[in-house]
RNA sequence: GGAAGCUUAGCUCAGCUGGGAGAGCAUCUGCCUUACAAGCAGAGGGUCACAGGUUCGAGCCCUGUAGUUUCCACCA
C-alpha cells in the first residue's frame, strides 16, 4: 500500500500508463483465457492500414472497442478482441511508388519480386508503429493473436475463398466497362469511386448525315470520346427522329459511318434527345452497344493519353485533347454552341484523379444472389444495426447491388489464383502455386493481377480465427459478437463481411454493428492532411495522457453521430482524472496503514451512508444498463457526476467531521464507505478510463480485490443496498443547505463568519437530523450552533431566512441586515413560488388531466402542491412581520 | 433524382419508451476551507429552427416549410 508521502499531488499519466499497460500485458489481462469460465465474447478490430499513422479515427473507434471489451470482460465473459492490420494494396502500392519516385525508380524497372521485397520491408518497418500507438491509447486487444491480410493464414482464406466461388460460377472473368484510374493504373470498384460536382461545359456539336440531307445536333460533355463513337442514339418514340434511325453518319474529325441507333436509354426531354455512343468509354454508352451490336473502339492508354490510331492527337492526355479536338471542331464548322455545365465526376478515392470509364478484361464477383442470405440476416434481426438507421444506408447498397470488380492490376496484395496456358487458353484456377495445363501439359501463367484489398477484409472475422481450418478459436468464438466501425466504411466493408460470412460461414459474421461518426475539427470540417488541420491523438496522449483522451473522444457523443473535437474537452478528462486522483489521496490519507474493516457494523451507517449507497445503488444500475446499450456517452456523465457531486462534493465533506474527530463512534464505517464507494465507482468508470483507475483501485483499502481492476467483477447494484427514504430526508437536508449558501452569498456574508440558525420546523425528524448534521452542518454552511422550535414568533428582524421543503431556517445576523434588501430578496423568492404553484394548481384543476393522466403523475403534482404551499406561506408570513415595523 | 441526419444557453453538445428545460466551457460574484485553484460555493443566461396537427400534457410523436451536413444513384 502506497504511503501518502510517496503519492504526487496531481496524476501522472507518463509515468502510469505505459507500466500499467505493460502489467497487463505480462499478466496476460488481455487473453480470453483470463477468465476460466464464463460465455465467449469476441469482436474484431477493423485492420488500420499499414501504410496508416494513428489519427483521430483510429482513436475513437479503438476506444469505443476498449470500453466494450473491458466491460465484458468485467462482466465475466472469456473475452477475445482481435487485433490486426490491412495490407491496403493499393494505398500501400501507390505509397511505395511514391517513395520509389524519389529515388529515381521505377515499378518496372524493379521487377515484380524486388518490388514486393521492398514491400515487406515496408510493412515491417510500418506495420508495427501503428500498432504501438494502438497500445498507447489502452486497447486490451490480445496482441498473440494478432493478425495481417496478407500473413499466411489469411492469404490461405483468400485462395480458399476465391477457388469456391470460382466452382460455383459466383467468380468469372470478363470483359466489362470498369473503373480504371489513370494515376493508380489499376481498376477499381464502384465502391472506390467518389463523386464529386465539377463545373463543365456542354458541347453542342453538328454530326452530318451520309446522305447529305442535312445534320443531328447533339450535346456532350465529353468532347474528346468522340474518336471513339461507333453510333448516334434517339428514343424510339421520339417523332423528331423518327426517319433518322437507321441512317449513317459521318464521324467529324474521324470520318467513320456510324449508324443512328433507337434506344430507351434516351431521354427525350433532355438535350436534344440526341446522345453519342462511345462504349468503350461510357457504362451507359458500353450497355447501348452491347444491345444493338456496336464496336467498342478504345481510344486511350492506360494513362489516359490518344492512342496511335489518330496521330493527330496521339500521346495527348484526354484533356489536352479535348481542347484540340474542340478547337479542330470549331474550325470544321461542327461546334454549334457551348455552354456552362455542372457535372458530377468519378474519381478515384485514393488520388483523386478523374476516373476513366473503360472495356477490360476483369475478374468479377457475381453478387446479386451472395447478397440475398446478407440481406436477410439484418431483415429478420440476427444482425442488428446500432442505430438502426444505417439499416437502411445498408440495404439501399445491397438490393441494388452490382457485380464486384475485384482484380487490380498491382503487385501488392493477393495474387489471383488463376493460370492460364498461352498455348490453349485454358484456364485452371487452383490454391496451389503453379498449375500444368490439363491439356497441353504446358507449365501455365498465374495471372498477374492481384485482388481488391476488400476481398481479404472481407473475411476478417472467420480468417482471422484460423478458417479455412476448423480452430478451437473459431469454434469458441465465431461469430463474433459486436463490430466497431464508422458509417464510411458500410457500403465497402461491413456488407462485405456479411456477405462473405453468410456465404463461407452459413451464419452472421457478427450480432451487433456499432457505427460511430466521424471526428470533425473544431470548425466541423473533416480533418485531412491536405488541410492539415489534423489533430494528432499521440501528441495528446503524450500532454495529457490516454485517459483524457479517451475522455474526450466518450464525452457528449452519441452513437453514429459525427463529434468536433473540442481541444476544451481534454482538459475536462484532465480535471476530472486528478478529481478521482485527488479523491484517492483524501481518502487514503484518513486511513491508517493498518486499518482493518473487520469491525464495520452496518447497522451504525448514518444518514449520508445510506444516501451516498443509494446513489450508488442507482449509478450502477443505471450506467450498467447504459453500457449494455452502447450509450457510453450517457454512462460516462452519469459516472462523473456521482464521482464528482455525490461523492466528492458532498459525501467526502460530509464525512470530514467523522474522520477527523478519532474518538467518532462512526469513524470506521466513514472509513469503510469513502474505500468502498470509490472503489465500486472505479469499476464502473474503468473501461472508459482504464489507467487512472487502476492506480486508484490499487490503492484503496478494499476488503477482497481483485489482482487488478480489469479481472474485477462488474459490481451488482442488487448487493447494494438502497435507502429510498434516507434519501429523501438527506435530499432535503441539502436543499436546506444549498438555500442557506444561497443567502449567504446573495448577502455577502464570508463563509468565514460562522453563524447561530434557528430552524423552524413542525417535523421532528428534521429536527433531529439537524441536531444530528450540526458537526457537518458547520462545514457546509458555516452554521455554529442551533435552536429550533416549532414557530417562528419571536424570530428577531434582523435574520435573514431560507425556507426549505421541510421547514425555515433563520440566521440573525444583526450587524448585516438590511430589512429593505432582504424583503426584495423574499419578495423574489415569493415570486419564483407563485409561478411553480400557478403551473401546479392549473395543472390539478384540469379536468381531463385529472381523469386521464396516470395516477403517478397527478400524486407528483399533489406532492409538489403542498411542498410549494407550505414553503410559498413561509415566505408570506415571514413578509408579513418583516413589514409591520 | 432518392434517402438519412442535424437545427436546444454565447460556444460544443446530451436529453432513453411524451409528464416540472440539462452538462462542460465561457461570463459575473465570493473563497488559497488541512484531497484537489486542474479546486470550492453562489449567480445570470434558452418562444428547444418555423408553421400546423395528435394528446389532459410535445424538445421528444405526425405533416409541412426553411437552413445545414452526409450517403446513394446519375441524363449524354
Amino acid at each position: 500500500m502506497a504511503r501518502i508521502d510517496s503519492i504526487s499531488k496531481t496524476f501522472e499519466p507518463n509515468e502510469a500508463e505505459p507500466r500499467l499497460y505493460n502489467e497487463w500485458m505480462e499478466k496476460g489481462y488481455f487473453k480470453p483465457e483470463v477468465t476460466k469460465e464464463g460465455e465467449a465474447f469476441s469482436i474484431v478490430m477493423p485492420p488500420p492500414n499499414i501504410t496508416g499513422q494513428l489519427h483521430m479515427g483510429h482513436a475513437l473507434d479503438n476506444t469505443l472497442q476498449d470500453i466494450l471489451v473491458r466491460y465484458k470482460r468485467m462482466r465475466g465473459f472469456r473475452t477475445l478482441w482481435v487485433p490486426g492490420t490491412d495490407h491496403a494494396s493499393i494505398a500501400t502500392e501507390a505509397k511505395i511508388v511514391e517513395q520509389m519516385r524519389k529515388e529515381g525508380i521505377f515499378k518496372e524497372d524493379l521487377g515484380r519480386e524486388k518490388f514486393l521485397e521492398r514491400a515487406w520491408d515496408w510493412k515491417k518497418t510500418y506495420g508495427g508503429r501503428i500498432v504501438e500507438q494502438l497500445k498507447k491509447i489502452g486497447s486490451s486487444c490480445d496482441w498473440s493473436r494478432e493478425r495481417f491480410t496478407m500473413d499466411e493464414g489469411c492469404s490461405d482464406a483468400v485462395k480458399e475463398v476465391f477457388v469456391k466461388y470460382y466452382n460455383q460460377g459466383l467468380v468469372y472473368r470478363g470483359e466489362r466497362i470498369i473503373n480504371w484510374c489513370p494515376h493508380c493504373l489499376t481498376s477499381i470498384s464502384n465502391a472506390e469511386v467518389e463523386y464529386e460536382d465539377q463545373e463543365g461545359h456542354f458541347w453542342h456539336l453538328r454530326y452530318p448525315l451520309e446522305d447529305g440531307s442535312g445534320y443531328v445536333e447533339l450535346a456532350t460533355t465529353r468532347p474528346e470520346t468522340l474518336l471513339g463513337d461507333t453510333a448516334v442514339a434517339v428514343n424510339p418514340k421520339d417523332e423528331r427522329y423518327k426517319d433518322i434511325v437507321g441512317k449513317m453518319l459521318i464521324l467529324p474529325l474521324v470520318g467513320r459511318r456510324i449508324p443512328v441507333v433507337a434506344d430507351d436509354y434516351v431521354d427525350i426531354d433532355f438535350g436534344t434527345g440526341v446522345v453519342k455512343i462511345t462504349p468503350a468509354h461510357d457504362p451507359n454508352d458500353f450497355e447501348v452497344g452491347q444491345r444493338h451490336g456496336l464496336e467498342i473502339i478504345n481510344v486511350m492508354t492506360d494513362d489516359a493519353k490518344i492512342t496511335e490510331d489518330y496521330p493527330k492527337y496521339a500521346g495527348m492526355d484526354r484533356f489536352e485533347a479535348r481542347k484540340a479536338i474542340v478547337k479542330d471542331l470549331e474550325e470544321g464548322g461542327f461546334l454549334i454552341k457551348v455552354e456552362p455545365h455542372d457535372h458530377n465526376v468519378g474519381t478515384c478515392y485514393r488520388c483523386g484523379t478523374t476516373i476513366e470509364p473503360r472495356v477490360s478484361l476483369q475478374w468479377f464477383v457475381k453478387m446479386e444472389e451472395l447478397a440475398k442470405p446478407a440481406i436477410e440476416a439484418v431483415k429478420d434481426g440476427r444482425i442488428r444495426f446500432v442505430p438502426k438507421r444505417f439499416e437502411k444506408n445498408y440495404f439501399n447498397w445491397m438490393e441494388d447491388i452490382r457485380d464486384w470488380c475485384i482484380s487490380r492490376q498491382l503487385w501488392w496484395g493477393h495474387q489471383i489464383p488463376a493460370f492460364y496456358c498461352d498455348d490453349c487458353e485454358e484456364i485452371v484456377v487452383t490454391k496451389e502455386n503453379e498449375a500444368v495445363c490439363p491439356k497441353c501439359g504446358k507449365k501455365m501463367r498465374q495471372d498477374p493481377d492481384t485482388l481488391d484489398t476488400w476481398f481479404s477484409s472481407a473475411l476478417w472475422p472467420f480468417s482471422t480465427l484460423g478458417w479455412p481450418g476448423s480452430t478451437e478459436d473459431l469454434k469458441e468464438f465465431y461469430p463474433t459478437d459486436t463490430l466497431v466501425t464508422g458509417y464510411d466504411i458500410i457500403t465497402f466493408w461491413v456488407s462485405r463481411m456479411i456477405v462473405a460470412g453468410m456465404a463461407h460461414m452459413k451464419d452472421v459474421p457478427f450480432k451487433d454493428v456499432l457505427i460511430h461518426g466521424l471526428v470533425r475539427d473544431s470548425q466541423g470540417r473533416k480533418m485531412s492532411k491536405s488541410l492539415g488541420n489534423g489533430i494528432d491523438p499521440l501528441e495528446i496522449i503524450e500532454k495529457s495522457g490516454a485517459d483524457s483522451l479517451r475522455f474526450a473522444l466518450v464525452t457528449g457523443n452519441a452513437p453514429g453521430n459525427d463529434q468536433r473535437f473540442m481541444p476544451d474537452k481534454i482538459e475536462m478528462g484532465r480535471n476530472f482524472s486528478n478529481k478521482v486522483w485527488n479523491a484517492m489521496r483524501f481518502v487514503i490519507m484518513n486511513c491508517e496503514d493498518d486499518l482493518s474493516f473487520d469491525k464495520v457494523d452496518p447497522s451504525k451507517f448514518t444518514l449520508e451512508d445510506k444516501w451516498i449507497l443509494t446513489g450508488l445503488h442507482r449509478v450502477v444500475e443505471e450506467a450498467t444498463s447504459n453500457y449494455e446499450n452502447y450509450d457510453y456517452g450517457v454512462a460516462l456523465s452519469k459516472i462523473v457526476d456521482f464521482i464528482w457531486e455525490s461523492y466528492c462534493d458532498w459525501y467526502i465533506e460530509i464525512a470530514k467531521s467523522r474522520l477527523f474527530d478519532k474518538e467518532c463512534e462512526t469513524r470506521l464505517e466513514a472509513q469503510y464507505l469513502l474505500n468502498y464507494v470509490l472503489g465500486v465507482s472505479m469499476q464502473l468508470l474503468h473501461p472508459f478510463m482504464p489507467f487512472v483507475t487502476e492506480e486508484v483501485y490499487s490503492n484503496l483499502f478494499l476488503g477482497e480485490r481483485a489482482e487488478s481492476i480489469m479481472i474485477s467483477d462488474w459490481p451488482d447494484a442488487s448487493k447494494i443496498p438502497s435507502f429510498p427514504e434516507d434519501e429523501k430526508m438527506m435530499t432535503t437536508l441539502m436543499d436546506a443547505i444549498r438555500s442557506m449558501r444561497n443567502i449567504r452569498a446573495e448577502m455577502g456574508v464570508a463563509p468565514s463568519r460562522k453563524a447561530h440558525i434557528i430552524l423552524v420546523t413542525g417535523d421532528s425528524s428534521i429536527e433531529d437530523m439537524f441536531k444530528k448534521g450540526l458537526p457537518f452542518l458547520e462545514r457546509l454552511a458555516s452554521v455554529s450552533s442551533m435552536d429550533s422550535r416549532s414557530d417562528k414568533n419571536g424570530i428577531p428582524q434582523t435574520a435573514v431566512g431560507a425556507v426549505f421543503a421541510g421547514g425555515e431556517i433563520y440566521m440573525p445576523l444583526e450587524d448585516l441586515i438590511d430589512i429593505s434588501k432582504e424583503l426584495e430578496r423574499l419578495g423574489k423568492e415569493k415570486e419564483k413560488l407563485e409561478g411553480e404553484l400557478g403551473r401546479v394548481k392549473g395543472k390539478l384543476a384540469n379536468e381531463s388531466f385529472v381523469s386521464k393522466a396516470p395516477a403517478k403523475v397527478i400524486d407528483a403534482e399533489r406532492e409538489k402542491l403542498a411542498k410549494y404551499e407550505e414553503m410559498y406561506n413561509g415566505i408570506v408570513e415571514r413578509i408579513a412581520m418583516l413589514g409591520k415595523n
